[in-house]
DNA sequence: AATGAATGAGTATTCATTCAT
DNA sequence: TATGAATGAATACTCATTCAT
């Protein structure tokens, strides 16, 4: 008799992409245990069972949010290397990479800091930040030999995390003399 | 003495300080977020209206089991520094203190990493890593300049978070190796 | 600075009881199927929450119901044996316990086959009819030898089932007389 | 003729028939809770919408598969009857049909009392029970009386349910033996 | 003719917290 | 002082069914 049209929603494609940015939103504003159904669902304006229905479970969710998350570092970070001329130039992009697309944007901060954490918990989530760290040392040793670039790698991690939780942050020219006492 | 009860646990003294400890283990083995009213009191074999006697709220519970987590590292780093004759066995205390104490024993491992984050999200304990943080830092100003501790403060942490995370973690002698480069 | 009475339902004992209740009379209304925290909660007039606290699981719950009707049943039956003066005397309480018990009070009827049927699926349920299936034996067996009253509770069970799904049930007489050929 | 495309499932005749019988699967593995959608289509390696296009309701697919299980064990006892020459060998073969048909195939001794339950509570099926309730007592008027008939067939029903949730179920000599006393 | 996407209702269960005793 | 009972909100997840393509 009526031609109800309820909500008129249908036919939304990428919305599992819009799911995705959703949810590294939420990751940023209120941590990994912000992350429920209902408040991916919400940010990004889609009815709850939409987001069972694109995702078989919430850690394949997070997973591939994370993953997306990591890929899209490493490849700045990897464009970062590639073009450095050499060591010393090399040396100077790492600091720009921490200072910049780690500290710099916000939100990216604390979403690296959580991913490291859920994966000391989660497996499924182990082999996303590994992917990403093997990535981070393959793009390193460009210009430094293994033992070197894990030991950055190291370095970069412990600089995010200290100026994410101190309350006298290091400056830009700080973390890069930091890396130049490290890398004379 | 006493015409010993059904469950014989009146009076129990230190009740409040194995709730603290069962959070910790909590903590280690399932993470900030495996901690509840319930499964406090049940590691603790203790009744569920005792955990929200004894503390106002969870984050109260939470605040409390990571002061003392972050009391018992920093007194045992600080009686190395103290030990340490000279710089360079300060430098090798470090390293010890990083494999023995914080990666030797898993589960603080984990726990300093649960740290981490959970104060990058809560302010109440946002105080407790910092005031942690500050010991760290004073007892490293023995041996080190204010710039320099800090820098080596950075430094342990990613040491462990890398630790934590990676499938082939650094041994003792590369984790040395690292800090000796860094401090030559 | 309100008195906020809010529900004014605290203090109710025996609730526990009353949820057992509920969940049979759900059970026999609409089946196995039927029963949801949410139905049985309504069914109790008890909030939802309560129904977890009680029953630490839905089949927790299922088991102690069905607990509950093995027992009343077996009781009855036990009686009735223990009041048969005689073999043939038994054989017609069998057949009064059949048309009366297990048919007569028609909630009961359904109640016995849902049993059956939960209980080949799930173990913990096995434990409750195998219980009762003893305890019917063993009063059988104050007038009939083992094997006989092993057959006649395979028989009882059989006749129970079939008038619950025929559409011409058999009438009392008939089932005292089916009863009576097979114990001549 | 066609570019198969990905799946390559294209006209796939019969696969109406495959969702039958994987429900049937499945009723027989988990019970007709388990009995869903998404369950048969995962089955029957079909798509979801496969499901929903060849039934139009779930009670629709339980209601065909119930049909084509009785009508199996039907079609099987009733040449079974057919083929006894004497009511002696009629006996003998209402035992077997119990002790190989019923009991012998695992699968179908479940799928019978979860049909038997099933019936008591959707009208819709209780249509296929009496159907194959009329189908089995005619078969059995072959070689006895309507009022024996009946009683033969809920004696075949008991036998079913109680070896079905017995520990010790009856042999199947002991079936034939319980069978002979009813019928001297 | 066939199907992937979509969605609202419903599932069991966990939980922080309050409160009467 | 201590605790078992109580409860409303929230959690992840499943599902029958509809519908656009």
């Amino acid at each position: 008799m009526e031609a109800t049209p309820r909500r008129a929603r249908r036919h939304d494609p990428d919305r599992r992409d819009r799911l995705i940015e959703a949810t590294l939103g939420i990751i940023a504003d209120h941590g990994v245990a912000g992350v429920s159904h209902r408040s991916v669902a919400r940010a990004a304006d889609v009815p709850l069972g939409s987001t069972t229905y694109h995702f078989t479970s919430l850690d394949d969710l997070l997973a591939e949010a994370f993953t997306r998350h990591g890929d899209s570092i490493a490849r700045v970070f990897e464009e970062r290397m590639r073009a450095a001329p050499d060591r010393e130039a090399a040396i100077d992009s790492v600091a720009e990479h921490i200072s910049a697309d780690l500290l710099g944007a916000s939100p990216d901060l604390v979403l690296s800091v959580e991913l490291y954490v859920a994966a000391a918990r989660t497996p499924a989530l182990r082999t996303v930040t590994q992917a990403w760290m093997r990535r981070s040392r393959q793009a390193l040793e460009r210009h430094f030999d293994p033992t070197t670039a894990r030991e950055i790698d190291a370095l970069i991690e412990g600089l995010v995390l200290h100026s994410a939780l101190s309350t006298d942050p290091m400056t830009p020219a700080q973390i890069r003399a930091a890396l130049h006492r490290f890398l004379p």
